[in-house]
RNA sequence: CGCGGGGUAGAGCAGUGGCAGCUCGUCAGGCUCAUAACCUGAAGGUCGUUGGUUCGAAUCCAACCCCCGCAA
């Protein structure tokens, strides 16, 4: 046994994004764990103006008076960083760049992942976006060693949670960050009382998602082909990015046409309506857009036509009587 | 100099040389058992900024600022 409290364990963490940022605050302010350093990437150009811009995690970091470290996918510089850290423990979530293996069995308590998906399920880098649409009831998180593979490592703990009838990618990814926040000193000090013996991952189960899957591109509705129950997971999934899109076809029954829209919440009505699938109208102060089902039309309550700002329904068709 | 759309009342928009408008919201009153419904009235604007053209500019010209979509 070793109590933590007195004993605090020389951790690294690995991360990115505001996701990494709450781990990395809950297991700072733990007192079981002494966080010895951060790895994380390498400044990127972001936005319109492409300003070289720190990662969140780096920022929060060097707030906290934590020493930042970037590998650059380097081979050297991950032993550099075990010689610099000497880490008992490695912690990762959302970190983003293959791992090599020496890096993962250096610590004497292993390297630790989370993982947003009821693993083997959902393998890869967009599990939450993926499961909502493929209109799964539920996802998780998964606690696990880190392995070669890709999320193929032996799993110390798996928590499962709803997936609501409105969520998006984001508000199931914030309780997801929050609730894996509260319940990962707990399971590393179990994992490293070994009061926890991993379990092997049933690989033939295994499912996968990548982050190609989740683009501009792959955000398109086509009206013509896909059911309306999958449009409006796609609208959820793709929250807050890259939002779900169309270009409203030239067509003198839509109300808009010719141009790029962006919805961010939409909701299915039973109505009967023969126009076109794609085609946007106006019913009962409301505005829809018909399907490929004509019993079925899409509600939409916030959207955004190219050239404006988001808006929802009551707003733009307060404009639209003009 | 990457491509394109835009900036007009608190919000969303119309208005392309001649009195500053529409829908919603807000406020006051009315109707109603009641209401997000309906009726009457009111407040609310330096038309992004600066300069130019003109008898006269929200409107035409030039420069700049800001917002948004695409691309990266």
């Amino acid at each position: 046994m070793r109590d933590l409290i007195k004993q605090p364990v020389n951790t690294i963490f690995l991360g990115t994004n505001w996701e990494s940022v709450t781990t990395l605050h809950s297991l700072n302010k733990d007192a079981r764990f002494n966080i010895v350093g951060v790895i994380t990437t390498p400044d990127k150009p972001v936005g319109r103006k492409q300003i070289l811009t720190p990662s969140k995690v780096k920022e929060s970091a060097l707030d906290s008076g934590i020493e930042v470290f970037h590998t650059e996918k380097d081979v050297d510089r991950y032993q550099k960083a075990l010689d610099l850290f000497k880490p008992e423990l490695i912690v990762c979530k959302a970190f983003g760049e293959i791992v090599p293996e020496f890096f993962l069995e250096y610590p004497k308590y292993k390297a630790i992942n989370v993982h947003f998906s009821i693993l083997p399920k959902y393998r890869g880098a967009v599990p939450i976006q993926k499961a909502i649409l493929d209109g799964e009831k539920e996802t998780g998180i998964s606690i696990m060693l880190m392995s070669a593979g890709m999320d193929e490592g032996e799993i110390l703990k798996i928590f499962k949670e709803p997936i609501l009838e409105n969520d998006t990618n984001l508000s199931l990814r914030e309780r997801l960050v929050k609730k894996s926040a509260d319940i990962l000193g707990d399971v590393l000090d179990d994992w490293i009382n070994q009061k926890i013996t991993p379990t092997k991952q049933d690989s033939s189960k295994a499912s996968y998602c990548w982050q190609k899957d989740i683009s501009k591109e792959n955000a398109e509705i086509k009206w013509d082909s896909m059911e309306p129950e999958y449009i409006e997971r796609l609208v959820r999934a793709m929250i807050p990015w890259p939002i779900a899109w169309f270009t409203a076809k030239h067509n003198p029954e839509s109300i808009i046409q010719d141009k790029r829209i962006q919805l961010f919440k939409t909701e299915l009505i039973n109505e009967i309506s023969h126009l076109q699938p794609g085609t946007i109208y106006i019913n009962q102060q409301r505005v829809l857009i018909s399907t490929k089902q004509k019993n079925t039309s899409l509600r939409l309550l916030k959207l955004q036509i190219e050239g404006k700002k988001e808006t929802d329904e009551k707003t733009f068709i307060n404009g639209f009587l003009n």
